[in-house]
DNA sequence: ATAAATCCTTGATCTAGATCAAGACTTATC
DNA sequence: GATAAGTCTTGATCTAGATCAAGGATTTAT
């Protein structure tokens, strides 16, 4: 069923899995949850998510997208790629930021005005502590994405994102190729080239399922945050040890 | 006075101003200020600021430093100059993230355990959302940065910096040039550059004083939210208008 | 005031990744 | 199953900014 505004009733046991509602029983949220509200979107669809007009609490339900800014010369820069269970809230923006949200699919989402959110935080200490851990998350990925961006070569970008899919996405590649260049500041052309350079390493990428030749390959591109989430992290084999 | 753990009654006057206390009498952050603690760093020292070692939150008293990543080329990456009276909060990041404080002058920092914050904000409510305007600041931060370094030229980049500090820092240059040259993700040559383009514009530097011909020579430049603390933000002679 | 250290500028050269172009592969549509 | 529309790859060339090098200016130390 696609939710609708009359039976979104239905998707109280989804939601209070999502981490932003960890901690907190149905009964408590039940004022927020009676406020939410759903918007589609349409593959291909760009809204600007500025403050003024979306001065909400997103969570995409179905679909996904990019946050993006674009410049006069039409260079982009991916701030984040937005999947299923993400969260965005503009309404965290100042007044006058805004970023263009840009639908890859068809995209359900569900929202929550900022004054429901306010009231929440105000009469639930746990739901100010989520809020605030969503924030640090999303300083955290930032910066490390900062990094990503501005220090890595092309290969090492390339082979980090890879790192990446391996630990949290079981070997697979979660987008398109072209969508995690742009997400990594890279051309297509040059993502292409730079898994060749990989497969000479012993990382190939088999309809974007990765299959590596020894099993170590990627270690060298992995950072500390996402090696915690590794098997082998802390381990003798690992480069984080 | 030099701060000691001694004495540090007498600032209480100048911790209420700060945005992170703001809406908070004296009386209500009691608890907290009496779990204040002082650190002196010295210029020319570097420090890992791991969430492990530092899970704290930190004012900068007095000095001046830098949250920077190198990578194993030497290669750096600054994702924060840290002034007088702005907040660091390692106590936010993930237990493997960590980020490096170079301490560009002697500093001195005031700050809290995380337990004594985590009381607080559970104790005050508006303390809770001071925490969480701040990691949003933080955010927002991020991401004018990542488009900033991702999507301008180096003309652009240092334009930029010029307009930010005409407007927040009445006409002058707040670092020194290869500071911001590396804040900004560019090499003290490709500043020096830059500044030789931008003179032909109009738009000298004196002895870090921004001397314009016109005046209206950076407005291009500038991006909204900074333009948001523009005198002629919104009048005509605004490009954000 | 002078020396030493740092910081900044200017010029010559180099390079990683962008751009341009064309063909190959993959996925959707009728 | 043919055709069309994306998406991806490979090669040739270009370019913004890095690197290397050396001299000039400014700050700090003595």
């Amino acid at each position: 069923m696609i939710p609708s505004n009359k039976n979104l009733s239905s998707y109280r046991s989804y939601l209070l899995k999502l981490p932003i509602f960890q901690g907190l029983s149905e009964q408590q949220l039940a004022p927020l949850l009676d406020t939410m509200q759903v918007k589609q979107y349409h593959k291909g669809e760009m809204v600007s998510f500025n403050a003024d007009e979306h001065s909400k609490l997103y969570i995409n339900f179905e679909g996904l997208f990019k946050l993006s800014k674009i410049n006069e010369r039409g260079d982009e820069i991916v701030l984040r790629i937005v999947d299923k269970k993400s969260i965005v809230s503009p309404m965290h923006f100042s007044q006058y930021y805004d970023v263009v949200a840009d639908f890859i699919t068809n995209t359900t989402l569900f929202y929550f005005p900022e004054e429901s959110i306010g009231k929440m935080m105000a009469d639930n200490h746990q739901f100010s502590l989520n809020i605030v851990q969503f924030l640090a998350d999303g300083v955290q990925a930032l910066m490390l994405s900062a990094e990503v961006l501005q220090l890595k070569t092309a290969k090492e970008k390339v082979g980090w994102y890879l790192v990446h899919s391996k630990i949290s996405n079981t070997f697979e590649l979660p987008y398109s190729k072209s969508l995690i260049a742009a997400y990594l500041g890279m051309k297509p052309e040059s993502f292409s080239r730079a898994l060749g350079e990989l497969k000479k390493d012993g990382v190939i990428l088999d309809n974007k399922k990765i299959k590596l030749h020894n099993g170590d390959e990627l270690c060298g591109y992995c950072d500390p945050v996402t090696g915690s989430n590794c098997a082998f992290f802390k381990t003798s084999e690992c480069t984080h040890s």
